[in-house]
DNA sequence: ATTTTTTGATTAATCGATTAACTTTATACT
DNA sequence: AGTATAAAGTTAATCGATTAATCAAAAAAT
């Protein structure tokens, strides 16, 4: 079987392939092709089942019509979740994903935005490793178009869609303090990034405010061994019971794994002690407890952040912008 | 910024844009290229920072090194999974994975094979959605290599990875009734594909062979309300109470709805009710109760069926082989 | 001194699609 | 009648990389 290409439809019909192209393009206005010949060349090109060759295309409009979506572990359901509402966009917009994941690691990143670019993306929308600053430093430098999403660099000039990472947390942590609970914890991630930082800062501000705040307050878990740490953690926090009665966990993976843990020991959640977290959980449904979530519009990350990008690859003067979000507590 | 091609490299240098092409993909061997000129040639392509077309690459050679994945939901954790270590697997040989979602549709899947076709995927992957035979069927005919993961058409003579869900529902039904419960209830979902009705056929044949089967031990629910099918059949169970004393949950994502609705009526799982499923999920693990589930070996299956798919494509006249991998009960 | 071989590189066609510039024929206008 | 305009296409270059076929010069063989 022939492969079906633009000089087989050409042939068969006794036309050129600039014909056919102009025809199925729909650039056969102002007297460029007859009605007919435009008909039979759309029906030959069905009855082949003509299938355009990207690549070709690709190759010689200079684009791709295609971008690189570059995330921590699609494994994880936020991003998943993410991945998923781009894909429903992009397809809109006539661009193919593609998905690359780091696993948190700088030279998997670099290896990605490498091997991404090789492929001709227009376009990359990128959740950035902790301190890749320079990496996406040096993609601006190159002008290929770019969107942060989730985390920022705030020095960098750079287009990203984040959340009020800071306002959501000040404000929950209010609403505990303002519930009665006056000894709450935060379980963090030890890294530096600025949307982790961010979600610290709102919940030490807020502590400062009502003047509660004291550095053991905050508690630092490791991302490589989450669950040993985090039992580490709750012990220690449980041997001053009197001085813990909410925790406040800082991310959905962590959140598992403080619950996990809270409840091996036997606690009663949101009775023996408050709980609180980010990201939503279906597992949380589960109990017959509710637990405060703050919940993150995803879908609108999703779609913001591919206006971002495809406002920067068709129109290409397009200064980069910096959009925050709004995250809600859900009670 | 003068984007950086072959040409580049040659002009710069002085030779022309075969030489370069032939150093850099390793074929300047007997007396093609001076070892001088080579390393030249080396050098200047990592100065510039050269990165190659593979739009042309490609349309040239007619493959694109890339292959398609085609799921129901990436934001699904099994999906997800498989996702990322398809990803992973590619990685190494070389090629890049395209996703895309049929969220179960069958014309998202079509839509999606033809849109992965015009970006010339070399092979694709797929979890065929219900009633897509005849769709398989025609790629089957194109030639264009293809391996079903997941879910299969037994009557299709096509590449694919499965597991043993007949044996391992068989078995594990087996363990429930030798253990005391002679009244199990299996619940999945209402339709037609191979591989649930493999796990049906499994708990059925169980039962019949303990000579406990009755109809009423296997209840259907709806994908699309899920949740609300989901209340209804287990308040009709519980209406009968002393009928059953376990259920045995066909897929993680009715597990979880089942779970979720056992609890809400004060239920105590493992006490009041015996509860098996199929597939883990981490919110099971923050239960103070064990549930036993069968687990897919998800990086095998991803791991096999691109192995399959990349034998397809570089060894174009090998036969369809069909997997039967392991998933085991774990307690 | 020729002829043959080896070494080191170039030429030019090709993959499939796009499009500016051109050609040809028919029609309209003054 | 002679010129302008419109209609309906075609030609040919191009995108970037690959590679079979070729070529030129130097070295080796006869």
């Amino acid at each position: 079987m022939e492969k079906v290409s633009l000089k087989v439809i050409a042939r068969e019909l006794g036309v050129s392939a600039a014909t056919v192209s102009l025809v199925l393009n729909g650039k056969n206005k102002n007297g460029r092709v007859s009605e007919e010949m435009s008909q039979k060349i759309i029906d030959k090109a069905a009855e082949l089942n003509y299938i355009p060759n990207s690549l070709a295309k690709g190759l010689k409009m200079g684009h791709s019509k295609s971008i690189g979506l570059i995330v921590a572990d699609i494994s994880n359901v936020f991003f998943g979740t993410l991945a998923l509402h781009i894909q429903n966009y992009a397809e809109k917009e006539g661009y193919t994903v593609i998905i690359g994941n780091t696993n948190e690691k700088l030279e998997e990143m670099e290896k990605m935005i490498t091997f991404l670019n090789s492929r001709q993306v227009d376009g990359l929308i990128i959740t950035p490793a902790e301190g890749s600053e320079v990496l996406i430093g040096s993609i601006l430098e190159s002008k290929k178009p770019v969107v942060l999403v989730d985390r920022g660099f705030p020095e960098l000039n750079v287009s990203s869609v984040l959340i009020n990472n800071y306002e959501v947390c000040y404000h929950s942590t209010r609403l505990l303090i303002n519930k009665g609970y006056k000894k709450p914890v935060f379980i963090t991630y030890k890294q530096d990034q600025f949307h982790t930082n961010e979600r610290k800062r709102g919940f030490v501000e807020a502590m400062k405010d009502a003047g509660l705040f004291n550095p053991y307050h905050v508690k630092e878990v490791s991302y490589q061994c989450l669950e040993k740490d985090m039992e580490k953690a709750i012990s220690q926090l449980l041997k001053y019971k009197r001085k813990v009665d909410a925790i406040f966990f800082a991310t959905n993976t962590i959140s598992m794994a403080g619950v996990k843990s809270l409840l091996k020991r036997g606690l009663l959640i949101q009775k023996d002690i408050q709980v609180m977290c980010f990201d939503e959980t279906d597992a949380m449904n589960l109990f017959p407890f509710k637990v405060p979530f703050i919940k993150q519009p995803i879908e609108e990350m999703a779609k913001r952040s591919l206006e971002l990008l495809i406002g920067q690859i068709e129109n290409k003067d397009i200064k980069p912008r910096k959009l925050f979000l709004e995250a809600k507590l859900i009670n």
